[in-house]
DNA sequence: CGCGACGTTGATTTGCCTCAACGATTGTGG
DNA sequence: CCACAATCGTTGAGGCAAATCAACGTCGCG
C-alpha cells in the first residue's frame, strides 16, 4: 500500500505497518473532473480534501457576485472549509476542481476516529496547520506591503508552472485585482 | 495551580493533575513593560508566547521604513514567529508589547518535550492553529472584497474596546491603510 | 519648559477599478 | 464538420478610493 498522501504524512511522522492500515481505511479515493463541485455555498462541510493530483481552489461570490478565490490547492495540499466543518454550519464558499483531479477524503468523523486510534496523526496534522499558517501570514504580509504588480511577480516567480494551470480571471481574484488590470500587467512582464 | 493558560487548554482537552504538572513545568511567566521586544529581526524565535494580560503585536519594516502590523494578540491568543522558529532562521519581523503585559514563555524544546509527554497537548495545538487559520482566511475574505471603510467598521463592530488600546498608526497598518485616511474615516463614523 | 511622538487636516497625485467594446478560443448541437 | 454561442482575454477611456506630502495642533514625558 503506497499513495501520495501516505508518503506526504511519512515526510512528518513515522507510522507502523497498523497505523497505516487504519489511516488508509479512513481515506476515500475520488476522482473529480474540471469545474465539479466538492461544496458548494449553503452546504455543510464534511471534511478535509488531499489533492493528489490536479489543482482545487476555494471562491466566494463577493456583492457583485464576482468569484473571489481566496485558496488554490495543488499536489500535496489539504483544502477544506473548517470554519463550517467545525461548527456544522452552513459555509460560505465553494471548493471546486480547477482541473480534472484526484483526491483523497478524510470525512471530520472519519479524522476524529483517526485521532484517536492514531495520536500520531494529531501530530501530522498540528505540523501542517503550522504551515499553513506561516504562509497565509506571509501571504498577507505581501498583500498589505507590495504593489499588486509586484504582488503578481513574485507570485509568478514563486510558481512559474503554474501560471498556466488556471484561468487567468481566478488567478486576478487570487491576488485581489481585476482581470483587466491583470491583463495590463502581463502585457508589461512577459 | 490555576491560571490563564491552563483554564484555557482546558476549555479543549482535559488534564489530570500530573499532566498539568508537566505542561506547567514547561512555561516561564513573564511580565513586559509596554513597547518591550521579545522578538526583534534578525533574531531567531526560541518559542511561543500566550499573553494572559496585555496585548502583544507582531510587525515588520516595509521598503518605507514604516511599520507594518500584521498580528494583534491579546488575553488567551498565542503569538510568535513559526517560520523563523521551525527553521531556526532570522526572523524578519518584531513581536513586542503594546501596553504593559504578562505572558507565558513556552519554548521550542519545552514544547516537543510537552508534545512527548502529554500527547494531548498536540491536540489541543492542532485545535488552536486549526481556529488560527479559519480566523486569517476570513480576514483575508474581507481585505479583498471590503472597502477601507467597510473594512475599518467591520474590525470597530467586532472589536469595539480594542480600539482604545492601541494607539491609531498600528491600527492603521494592520488595517492596511495610511494613518491620514484612517483619521479621515474615523472623523466621518465617530 | 521644550522636545518628540502622535493625530489631524487639506491639496495633490496615482494605482487600480469600472464600464464598454472588441478579438480569440472553446465547446456544443444540428 | 461547420455555425454559433459562451467563455475568456485584451484594450482603452474615464473615474474614484486611497496614498503621498506637508503643515499644524496636541499631548505626555524627561
Amino acid at each position: 500500500m503506497d499513495h501520495t498522501l501516505l508518503n506526504h504524512v511519512r515526510k512528518f511522522v513515522e507510522l507502523n505497518e497498523d497505523e497505516t492500515q487504519i489511516l488508509d481505511g479512513c481515506l476515500r479515493f475520488k476522482k473529480l473532473k474540471r469545474k465539479e463541485y466538492v461544496l458548494r455555498i449553503g452546504e455543510i462541510c464534511r471534511g478535509n480534501y488531499f489533492v493528489a493530483k490536479g489543482c482545487l481552489r476555494k471562491f466566494y461570490l463577493n456583492e457583485n457576485g464576482t468569484e473571489q478565490t481566496i485558496q488554490f490547492a495543488i499536489e500535496n495540499w489539504w483544502i477544506t472549509d473548517f470554519m463550517s466543518m467545525e461548527k456544522e454550519a452552513p459555509s460560505e464558499f465553494f471548493i471546486q476542481a480547477v482541473e480534472s483531479s484526484e483526491v483523497f477524503f478524510l470525512s471530520h468523523e472519519s479524522q476524529e476516529q483517526l485521532f484517536a486510534k492514531v495520536p500520531k496523526m494529531e501530530r501530522y496534522f498540528r505540523i501542517i496547520l503550522q504551515k499553513s499558517y506561516a504562509a497565509l501570514q506571509q501571504r498577507n504580509k505581501y498583500i498589505f506591503s507590495l504593489s499588486k504588480e509586484k504582488f503578481y511577480k513574485q507570485f509568478s516567480d514563486g510558481f512559474p508552472g503554474f501560471l498556466q494551470r488556471v484561468p487567468q480571471y481566478m488567478l486576478a481574484s487570487y491576488l485581489g485585482m481585476t482581470p483587466e488590470y491583470l491583463s495590463e500587467l502581463r502585457s508589461k512582464f512577459p
